[in-house]
DNA sequence: ACTGTGAATGAGAATCATTATCAATATGTT
DNA sequence: AACATATTGATAATGATTCTCATTCACAGT
């Protein structure tokens, strides 16, 4: 209950509000919070971030986190260890992307593939429900290596 | 120290205990165990998965996965919720493959994407050095949503 | 604005997965 | 066989996440 260095934006909370409305969540203060720190951060953050930048305790940041992914408004990613990550969902955030994990620090940080790459992998992803039954929900493409900073260290 | 169903192929342990050696680790009949379930499954595994079917205790598993994971004979594959998952790293399996995550029972299965798909990932994970310094181990596509027997039941 | 009902909160306890400990044992070598 | 070192396994310790429950808050109807 401290404070959120920048609120939600509006067209966010609009949206986010809908989407809670369809399980009867409210959109409270707090969610407001976690969801501020999931917007403005620039790279998936841990629960413990989320907690201690929104000044949320982290009781509540576990339940909200969990039911905002229930709701489909957060996803989680996967690190390297440590916690599991959350961002927003695409729906309610700028635009496609994927992750850069570095294996040594746990860092994870956005980039944007090629139209092309991205245009193949829906052909591909789409053609799943077909042959497998697998009814896609979305895909996961992440490139696991080492940060700048921690290649010009150790090992 | 039961059984296992069946045993370790000759061709991959001799490959393991190269791997192995590097670090002065050893292919004990735990490490041939826990490896057997790995190459024989034909999905990725979570510990306890592994230890009962292996039969070796799960303090073991739980330390010989993370030697082995080291020791880069074996990879952590994320799933949905529940533990860890390991399979073999793919220089000491069959072939390249990626991973189908159910999101409502965890369960992992495997499917190969075609190799325009392939090549076109590897292009583009290749400049990622050049253009965000990020020196790339692997890269992975996993695609999340429901199983064919999920979809067909619950929601 | 006032009230009622159900959702949300938060501090701590409880649980679950994973890791560390350490004495006893197994391995590979000379 | 004897040695030096790696491995094992039961259990304790840790760390992350979930649960509990009495209190507080949010929204709808008045």
């Amino acid at each position: 209950m401290t404070e959120a260095s920048s609120s939600l934006s509006a067209a966010t909370a609009a949206a986010v509000v809908q989407a809670l409305a369809l399980r009867e969540l409210r959109l409270t203060a707090n969610r407001r919070s976690v969801l501020a720190m999931l917007e403005h951060g620039e790279r998936p953050l841990t629960t413990e971030e989320v907690a201690a930048g929104s000044g949320v305790p982290v009781s509540t940041v576990y339940r909200n986190l969990a039911e905002l992914v229930d709701a489909g408004v957060v996803v989680r990613v996967a690190g390297a260890g440590g916690g599991d990550r959350h961002e927003l969902a695409e729906a309610f955030s700028e635009h496609h992307h994927h992750h850069l994990v570095c294996t040594d620090c746990g860092i994870v940080t956005d980039f944007t593939p090629s139209r092309q790459l991205e245009t193949l992998i829906e052909q591909e992803v789409g053609a799943l429900l077909a042959s497998e039954g697998f009814e896609v929900a979305h895909h996961v493409f992440d490139v696991r290596g080492r940060c700048r900073a921690c290649s010009s260290v150790r090992r």
